[in-house]
RNA sequence: GCCGGGGUCGCUUAGCCUGGUAGAGCGCCAGCCUGGAAAGCUGGUGUCCGCAAGGACACAAGGGUUCAAAUCCCUUUCCCGGCGCCA
């Protein structure tokens, strides 16, 4: 959410921000929001002034029968009141409801660093790290290569689930774990605290951290509850401190978190959906930070280095994009996108990496002090990235290690979390399926 | 799930029975004082509207009663205790 005070001050600016991000729908919204707020504050004021009326009138009541004397003049006018209030206030909250509807849907403020675009193809690399390996052979597709080996099945993923349901086996579920518990390791030592959040919320918590048309095409509701699987670990560790004024010395708060994520995918047609690349339930290590405003681009740079270390060490052909403003989500001021290199040729997104400056914090309303007892001074910032999304990490690692044989070399930095599995070649069925 | 107690301005708390300006202590900020500091004294301390003067709002959340609600009533929620169920 932006600063309402940043609309009325400087609605040129805000104007342009989102002509940039080319959403002319927004241009229109942007309008209607500084329309709905001059009416807001009108209505304010005819109201406090109403009110202002009222508590004198009260007041005086109320003195009056202290000393005894009548009060009957005074109850009539009084009595006048209410019901021109409420007409006035009930205007006034539908008022505030559309300025607010309106600013929710206001995207962030970009930073001078996005490039210029249009969409996906404008995005600029900015780092490719590795090289495409070489073969001397037709490199397959993990969805493949996992079936055959045994420790992937689609179908009865499908049988059980629905399309974008898989059930991992052996080999693969432990790598499944492995690649989390690597990326855990990886962060606790850098100072990251380990959160482990609820895999489901309240709507009027998520609606902090989130999209509000995330609700119709992303999140799973839990029938009959107002609770939402939630789509990343992200949403639960945003919220964790909603409402919270936080010490400045206890900033930045530094936060892996672990869950599964849980996505609908709806308007996912016509995208690539092969395997495990678009699927309805999977794992996510997650980096997660509360910064003093100063600290935040300086922590963007860390939490991109640091999910490059973990590609890194798995020996995996990645590159960075910085998402131009035509891509870029609504909620982040710059956002670098890391893509790795898979099997078809094709460079795919693995994960984002966000500083959403002050307008997560602002919806959520996390602020910091300067010393304990002194008065807010402002909303911090929150900055989300990737560690490792197990799903999209087991596919770069099936098709960057994949062997002629149609087996997988497990890299070195997983084998410890494996149980010392050097190759997956599916020798650990037992099963016969 | 049932019964009981509770949630007040960053923290501790008064006020609730019996409706009538949300008060105190601590913390924090500023000023005075001081060689400097501490102590002391004075004012301030959240959100919103307003150029300002000033005003409105805020007692877990939402409704209701009333001229007027922290206070009375209802619903929801969270915390504590007891009972029940249970991996």
């Amino acid at each position: 959410m932006l600063d309402i005070k940043l609309i009325r001050e400087k609605p040129d600016i805000v104007r342009e921000n989102i002509a940039r991000r080319h959403d002319p729908e927004k241009l229109e919204l942007l309008d209607r929001v500084i329309e709905t707020d001059l009416k807001w504050r009108e209505l304010t004021q005819r109201v406090n002034e109403l009110r202002r009326r009222r508590n004198v009138v009260s007041s005086e009541i109320g003195r009056a029968m202290k000393a005894g004397g009548d009060a009957s003049s005074l109850r009539a006018e009084a009595a006048e009141i209410p019901s021109k209030l409420s007409e006035l206030e009930s205007l006034m909250s539908i008022n505030q409801e559309q300025l607010r509807d309106g600013l929710m849907r206001l995207p962030n403020m970009l930073h001078d660093s996005v490039p210029y675009g249009r969409d996906d193809h404008d995005n600029v690399v900015v780092k490719t790290w590795g090289k495409k390996p070489e073969f001397g052979f037709i490199p397959k597709g993990h969805a493949e290569l996992a079936s055959s080996l045994g420790v992937a099945d689609f179908e009865r993923g499908a049988k059980a689930a629905g399309s974008g349901f898989y059930y991992l086996r052996n080999e693969l579920a432990l790598m499944n774990h492995a690649i989390q518990m690597y990326a855990v390791d990886f962060l606790l030592k850098r100072g990251y605290s380990l959160i482990e959040p609820p895999y489901m919320i309240k709507r009027s918590a998520y609606e902090g951290v989130t999209d509000l048309a995330d609700f119709e095409s992303v999140m799973y509701k839990v029938d009959g509850e107002d609770l939402y699987l939630i789509a990343t670990s992200e949403h639960a560790m945003g919220t964790m401190l909603q409402d919270e004024t936080l010490l400045a010395e206890s900033l930045p708060i530094k936060l892996v978190g672990v869950s599964p994520c849980f996505r609908r995918e709806i308007g996912a047609h016509g995208k690539y959906t092969k395997g495990l690349f678009r699927v309805h339930q999977f794992h996510k290590v997650e980096q997660f930070i509360f910064s003093l405003p100063e600290q935040s681009w300086g922590l963007h740079e860390e939490l991109q280095r640091n999910c490059e270390q973990l590609y890194e060490g798995l020996g995996l052909h990645y590159r960075v994009v910085n998402v131009c403003t035509g891509d870029i989500g609504s909620i982040a001021a710059k956002k670098y996108d890391t893509e790795v290199w898979m099997a078809d040729g094709e460079f795919r997104e693995i994960g984002s990496n966000s500083n959403c400056t002050d307008y997560q914090a602002r919806r959520l309303n996390v602020k910091y002090r300067l010393k304990e007892g002194a008065p807010p001074e402002g909303f911090v910032h929150t900055l989300n990235n990737t560690a490792l999304a197990s799903s999209r990490t087991m596919i770069a690692v099936l098709e960057q290690h994949q062997q002629e044989d149609g087996t997988i070399s497990v890299p070195k930095a997983l084998q410890p979390y494996m149980g010392g599995v050097k190759v997956i070649d599916g020798s650990l069925n037992r099963l016969g399926l």
